[in-house]
DNA sequence: CGTGTATTCAATAAAACTATTGAATAGTTG
DNA sequence: CAACTATTCAATAGTTTTATTGAATACACG
């Protein structure tokens, strides 16, 4: 094998990478499997895609090696293999945000226009949780908080948070977090504290951002086999 | 705009950067940027490409925005814009090298068989620098040393080397580098090293890993303005 | 052991990507 | 300003990707 045909060969392997992420359902369902896993059925249904389709996809990002599967029950579980993953999948999307000008008018525009939603890094974000005086408040879905959240941080899933308001310290600052950068159940869930009298902010990236750091998380260890 | 609808236009626009992203040649296109910048005949020469269809991935790469470009004489001087480019380009590379086997397979496999090549990490290397006793080797082309390498390295164009042996200390170790893992050159350097009696090792990655964790860097100003 | 169910496979048509070819363009240089 | 030249554009044929549809499969569970 001459010098040609073995750098050919190289960026065509590492090509079958990228060919893998260059679909949009694809990097959603990336982002997805960084909360934990999840069934095609859950996938498809999370994705709004059909079933068939979502399952061709993963087929996709399986052949890559972006994902790992097992069955539990009937059902297939998909997961992210490692952290590289993800690291990968964060490191294209910081890409993003910073060069796209795009991306960064379409999240203004569709966060809560009447509220400005602040945001803190995951640096200040510590440095308030050190202080004290600070409520975590994780709106994903119960699955997902159970799955891994931040530790000390309350469970209220977004479409409960409206009945469950009281749950939460009116002389704390509250931090909402969710999946990532485009979840808008955090910037939602913002808005619906500072309309009620609450000091809110949220976490700019999302729970696995914090866990790729290495930065401790809890589980609540459910046996969810079958459902989730 | 519904919640839907922002998801999908957030990852088809970044999809935009994972599609630009879905070629080996413009992968290679990007790791040879990352050396610095070239003009659309050196970066077809390089890459076994037509000029024309080099220029064609390069308009995919720019209207990605993952390389800026300037005019400079008769010449386009095409580059990579941040560091992010970079460093998402990187994250790929080690999420390839980490999982494909076949991509440790040809390296493995193409690299000299009759020496075992030895290399070190970037940690590893400085560990060494800060002992003394070894000389840094540069075996990139010399246009390359000259828009930024390692500081305190020589400059040996690997197609020299064979002649200009005699410039380096036998007393030493001696540690080459190139443009990155997959670059050959310092393989081959090495090998030859090691034949010719001196003790040789290479640097795993190449000097825009370096570069990118923020290590002094030294440049050569010259004025070679239309023919790099 | 057969039934049920989640998932995968296969076929297909539409859309997107790729390399090649040759012409057009834009800007420099004399 | 005219000639030159590096680059880009346009057209095209071949290939690959994608979503849809409906059937096949594989496995668990009764």
């Amino acid at each position: 094998m001459n010098k040609k045909d073995f750098k050919n060969k190289v960026y065509s392997e590492l090509s079958k990478i990228t060919k893998a992420l260059s679909n949009p359902h694809r990097l959603e369902i990336i982002e997805l499997l960084a909360q934990g896993d999840y069934s095609v059925e859950q996938i498809a249904l999370q994705t709004s895609l059909s079933v068939a389709n979502t399952s061709q996809h993963l087929q996709v990002l399986k052949n890559a090696q972006l994902v790992d599967v097992t069955r539990i029950g009937n059902f297939m579980h998909y997961r992210l293999p490692h952290t590289n993953v993800f690291k990968a999948w964060k490191s294209i999307r910081e890409l993003g945000i910073e060069r796209i000008a795009a991306i960064d008018k379409l999240v203004n525009d569709f966060r809560q226009p009447k509220y400005k939603i602040e945001s803190v890094s995951i640096d200040e974000f510590r440095r308030r949780i050190a202080s004290g005086r600070v409520t975590i408040l994780d709106v994903r879905p119960e699955t997902e908080f159970n799955a891994g959240h931040i530790p000390n941080s309350i469970s209220i899933p977004f479409d409960q948070l409206q009945d469950r308001l009281r749950e939460l310290p009116k002389r704390n600052e509250i931090i909402a977090y969710c999946r990532g950068p485009f979840c808008v159940f955090a910037d939602e869930a913002v808005a619906m504290l500072i309309q009620a009298g609450y000091k809110a902010i949220r976490l700019q990236e999302g729970f696995p951002d914090w866990a790729v750091v290495g930065l401790p998380v809890k589980v609540n260890h459910k046996n969810n086999y079958g459902r989730n």
